[in-house]
DNA sequence: CCGACAAATGAACTGATGTTCATATATGAT
DNA sequence: ATCATATATGAACATCAGTTCATTTGTCGG
């Protein structure tokens, strides 16, 4: 599928990116850059063992609230988490299990 | 083996992130960080397509030729990429085919 | 309605990051 | 040795990103 063809058939050489958008590479680096900072590795993590409020995270992480309440809102923005109301408390939780498949992925092959 | 036992078989509540240490969680996200940015997925990416000298990746992605060494350079001490001299010229290429897997990983999850 | 608690938000500060420009190093050809 | 080409490097600059502090919004109990 990959080149176009001149009109007697000769292949014109494609660009070498081409075969992936612009954008597409934008937001394959968007993704990246959420588990790109350890603060959000560690609540995704966290988050691993089960839906938390942000109290708890603030605990396990020992950081203050309002850090955290920054990230939650950029990993939910990128849909990495979601979260519902309980009473006064949020309740976040990993939106699904890719999450989980990528941060695997990264750990492997840092024990190479 | 979560957890630690106190004398008389009582478990001690486990620290939620300690199953994961400090540092492991620093290099991954320090791992991730590579992928963060357009212009190294670009490289990346490039690569994909069989190694390449320095002057080629500025070719592609149409970017000079310093900015290009630099993300290069950083994506070698990452281990991402290796190279090798060839007379004048650098030709650098994918350290492992865990870098491919990576990529595949991320591009599947934004197609979701 | 009011006070207490949980979480979100915005502004300010700070440190990190990517690009550019100028220059240095390395290799091969003459 | 000198020159041209290929790549690396360092400093400067501008932008971005994470944390903190102060404040606001939202929810429950009385």
């Amino acid at each position: 599928m990959a080149g176009k063809y001149m009109t007697h058939g000769t292949k014109v050489p494609e660009h070498p990116l081409s075969c992936v958008g612009e954008d597409e590479l934008s937001d394959l680096a968007e993704l990246f850059k959420m588990f790109a900072d350890s603060t959000r590795i560690k609540i995704l993590y966290d988050l691993t063992g089960g839906e938390k409020n942000v109290t708890e995270i603030c605990e396990d992480l020992e950081m203050n609230q309002s850090a955290i309440s920054h990230q939650l809102k950029l990993l939910k923005t990128a849909k990495l988490i979601g979260c519902r109301r309980s009473g006064k408390q949020m309740i976040y939780f990993l939106a699904d299990d890719h999450v989980k498949t990528i941060l695997a992925m990264g750990k492997e092959h840092i024990e190479e």
